[in-house]
DNA sequence: AATGAATGAGAGTTCATTCAT
DNA sequence: AATGAATGAACTCTCATTCAT
């Protein structure tokens, strides 16, 4: 039994390794550049071998969307909300959002690569809406509590605002922008959305 | 004369027909899914010919980019800006998105595609670049004329809101909106951006 | 009727101007890399026309091998050989190999060309074979004669010194000798051939 | 490691039956006519299978230059040369030279096509230069010897020699002489070069 | 669990040749 | 006499996948 779930740790580890390895090359390649050869040859290991722990490139390309989702999961996972308004939770949020743009670039960048993916892949689709539907539900409830607490403005749709801010920094990945104009964007942000004491 | 004239005409005829065959293709398969010799088959010509007309594939893909310019440039230019408030013009703007968004969507899944290339490919990075950065330009003045005369609000950052505006429209790609989500969201930038009379 | 033969003579041209673009291609790329559209490219004229004036690229290759055949045989009937003694005649023939050699060193180039692809391919052999072996005959001629009129070593055999003299000759196109090479090589031929007075 | 060293023999192998198979094919039909499918045929795999082990047609054509550097390179250091005069060593040469000609003409055509190659391939060069050079080398000490212990004419000129006797042996790929022909050719490269005894 | 070898199905590209004008 | 456009056949090379060991 030990020795079984060892095993099945080592196997997992390969998978990992593997996942790791095909998410760097997305980043460099995109998906469309992805080989099997060359996430063999960066784990070290045969194609043969890649095949035998990974049946096939649709699952790979799954198992790689798998990790991202997991991740994500843990992200939100780790942060409490209690006792925080809504403008709290939100900056919060801006906060995360510009940390994970300038230290794990990379998630963004194979995050948006299996969203393209997906719309032509179920399998993928149905690994990845969940992604975006369960950021987006966050976000909205991030904006109603504002709403309702009085730290944003009163009127606001909170759904609305979840797409608008949803897309905005999803849009990173393609205009690039420098820091200042993330702080900017921001700054705006507020502007648009705090409750406005007369 | 003519008979040199009518021939670039039919020549261009051909190119014109390959470029609309390729963007069906990329809409249906994406860029990836892209193979010349379904291009020819759609247009009906024989694969030698369609390199006899674009002699090569990245060439193909730069003339797709280029035909995508084309189109953005004569949509710009299509409408008069004289004697128009901020606001005016900002509504005009949700309007044509309204309008490329449900009568034009292929426009923008072949803008998509070619963008991510963009990330990879100088030849067509420089195709693509200034369409995004006309499109910012052009909402940037939008926001600026409306802070000033008033329409809009006076503390808002033109450039911010042109940022927040089109990663809005871009992400729509994506999350594939209804219209009724999309009213939503103009209506909630209406709160968000007009001058509050108090 | 002088219309006729005007026309005649233009395409005339148009076919020597074609032999000529690819005789330059072959001694650049071989008769591998011989297209028909490069020749069509350097003579200036569309290669649709350049089949009209020479139907298949076999014809064309033909057609090179008879331009080639041509020149040698011109070259051959310059000299006089009256009143001369087989030294002499060897020596002439010294000279006009060192200044073919040095001077259209092309020609041998498409001449080696040429050869190599008549053992493949018997028009070719039909146009190229006679150009050998008239070298050949007329080499062993003067061998003949020198060792009839005491000017060579008595006891040669005038074929096997045609082969030998042409053999190294020909050897030229593939070692690429200098200048002083080549002198040495005709010295040793005069040490190896000449009548020795004892 | 026993295993191991199988493995790299059966690759080997291989490798080995490609490079006949491509030989076979350059002898009838040149370099030219030369094409992946008909080697793969004839080895009785698929044209992946060949790429598997000879990465591109370049390579390929650089392992039949090897396999007949390598050839020769055997051949040359099959026969020993002690105690043996300029001449004897000469007349072993004649032997030699007959005898590859009867029975392995095809290593001369393929010689001949690699040679040809050369002048516009410098990998190949690279492989083919060095053959040529070394026989030229053995030649001339052949004959520097035969000049030395009096068996060779002692006023020749060892590398004049050398040339005149390669250029005439590299020759009969294009004469195609017959055996009596050869035969000739060396009984007057003996009275050629042969030391005379007043 | 791992690998070298093999493969079918296709990819983009090239080229001599033809045809309508 | 000349040309733009078109084509069939072929070419080298790639890739995910499989199989025997």
């Amino acid at each position: 039994m030990e020795q079984d779930s060892q095993k099945r740790e080592k196997s997992d580890d390969r998978r990992a390794a593997i996942a790791r390895a095909a998410r760097d090359i997305i980043v460099e390649k995109g998906l469309e550049g992805l080989r099997t050869r060359d996430i063999a040859a960066r784990v070290g290991i045969n194609i043969a071998t890649l095949h035998y722990h990974v049946p096939s490139k649709e699952a790979l390309v799954a198992l790689v969307a798998q990790s991202l989702k997991d991740e994500f999961r843990e992200q939100d996972q780790r942060r409490s909300r209690v006792g925080k308004s809504g403008l709290d939770l939100l900056r919060m949020e801006f906060e995360d959002a510009l940390e994970t743009w300038e230290h794990s670039p990379e998630r963004l960048a194979v995050m948006a690569e299996l969203t393209e993916r997906a719309r032509r892949d179920p399998t993928i689709a149905a690994i990845m809406k969940p992604i975006r539907a369960n950021w987006l539900a966050m976000l909205a409830t991030i904006f109603e509590k504002g709403a309702a607490d009085g730290s944003l403005r009163p009127d606001l749709d909170p759904i609305a605002c979840a797409r608008i801010y949803a897309g905005t920094v999803a849009s990173w990945r393609i205009s690039r922008p420098e820091r200042r104009d993330i702080v900017a964007v921001f700054a705006e942000f507020e502007r648009a959305f705090i409750a406005r004491t007369p």
